[in-house]
DNA sequence: TTCCGTTTAGTGACATTGTCACTGACACGC
DNA sequence: GCGTGTCAGTGACAATGTCACTAAACGGAA
């Protein structure tokens, strides 16, 4: 186990915590990791501490009965995965599960621990509240882009998020198709369709941004 | 206006605060009141203030650009309006609304109070994490139905939904297409195949649910 | 290397849902 | 009665989802 020294500077809620409160958040707080891939909390595993996230990337998706899937936003490090709280507090069951999308790093915080700091101290409490507001909102935009949006347009935009400053990704037909919710077939179509007007190329299991303008005009023209 | 008394009887939050505590609330909050089909609060109309239903029932709807609009969820009485917390505490816009559906009592509690009282009582920090749990875990629910649910069960279930113990629901197609975040069009198309199955009788304005037993399975049908 | 099984992608037919441009029916006030 | 606006019905078509396949690419084993 890698000590990761004082990783109360890493979080908005707890960098300008007084000292003596830090060094008993990290006396208390548990470091823990994941592999990529690994599952972080889902349904048959709803964690008992309130997770920080210090290095990697969850990836936190919902499964239909039917076994479709579609990503519902990325925890990034600094931020806190709020839904594990929703889970811990509402008794009602939910279907979401957080994948690790890269090795991660978690400070596992023990549920007194949270409770005492979101009473005592003004600005933990408020980096909880922006967290939850935060996820509400990514939640407001899934459903809008789910219930209004044309799929060719939200592929556009998700394939330019994923590619972040990089021109091209490492992803399948299927792994596209989960993260907007809809099936292979619709995703294959809509490549080629991309590819026919040479905004991007395709090779099995990668594909090449070819015009990022392009496609960031189509992703904006909804 | 009419004194409503001491209102903390009435939410869960509230109900076991100390005595002295409660006084002090009754003092600082202010009373609100909000016809049926006004705005409680939207883009343009941000609360600086939290809010809780002491009477009636708000319906919470998002717009799209195009000018669709899907219902997300319904705040009941004794219930507290957490979007209007994210709304202030998050900078990001969004496009959700709420909407008095009854005449509407509500109770709003400054900022610093409701500050304070996170911080100092247990019993309320409990019911207001609840509430945002409750809300996040709503959304699931929606994000879920309008990404995977098939329009006959997602109407079937919403007219039991509305119509609770009666047998008749006064509504329009173009307000149930809202409801589900569809169109018009696809809702008379499902509504004249429910009335061939004689589910349900339609007249303008006024739908009457004939077998609630066969809804009933063709909602939990998936 | 060749073979074979697995994963990934392509295809066409069809079902469901959404969009558009209408028409007709009903209710209400004058 | 007669307009006027709201509400519902319709058909053609477009977009998306489903199904049952085939074909191509890759990786390991023989």
């Amino acid at each position: 186990m890698v000590n990761i020294g004082d990783w109360t500077e890493r979080f908005a809620g707890t960098a300008s915590l007084p000292r003596d409160v830090r060094d008993r958040l990290v006396n208390v707080a548990r470091i823990t990791r994941y592999a990529t891939g690994t599952q972080v909390f889902g349904p048959m595993n709803v964690p008992d501490r309130l997770l920080f996230l210090y290095a990697g990337r969850i990836r936190v998706s919902q499964t239909s009965e039917a076994g479709r899937e579609i990503v519902l936003y990325r925890v990034e490090a600094g931020e806190s995965c709020v839904l594990t709280t929703a889970c811990m507090l509402a008794e009602e069951s939910y279907n979401a599960e957080g994948i690790a999308e890269t090795d991660v790093i978690a400070v596992a915080l023990p549920k007194p621990a949270f409770n005492r700091l979101v009473a005592e101290e003004e600005s933990f409490r408020t980096f909880v509240f922006a967290a939850y507001s935060r996820r509400l909102i990514d939640l407001l935009r899934v459903v809008e882009d789910v219930a209004f949006g044309r799929i060719d347009v939200r592929l556009a935009d998700r394939l330019l998020t994923l590619a972040g400053n990089c021109r091209e990704i490492p992803t399948t037909h299927q792994q596209l198709a989960t993260e907007l919710g809809t099936a292979r077939e619709v995703i294959s179509r809509v490549l080629q369709d991309f590819q026919k007007r040479t905004l991007i190329a395709q090779s099995r299991g990668h594909i090449v941004l070819v015009d990022k303008a392009a496609l960031s005009l189509l992703a904006r023209s909804a």
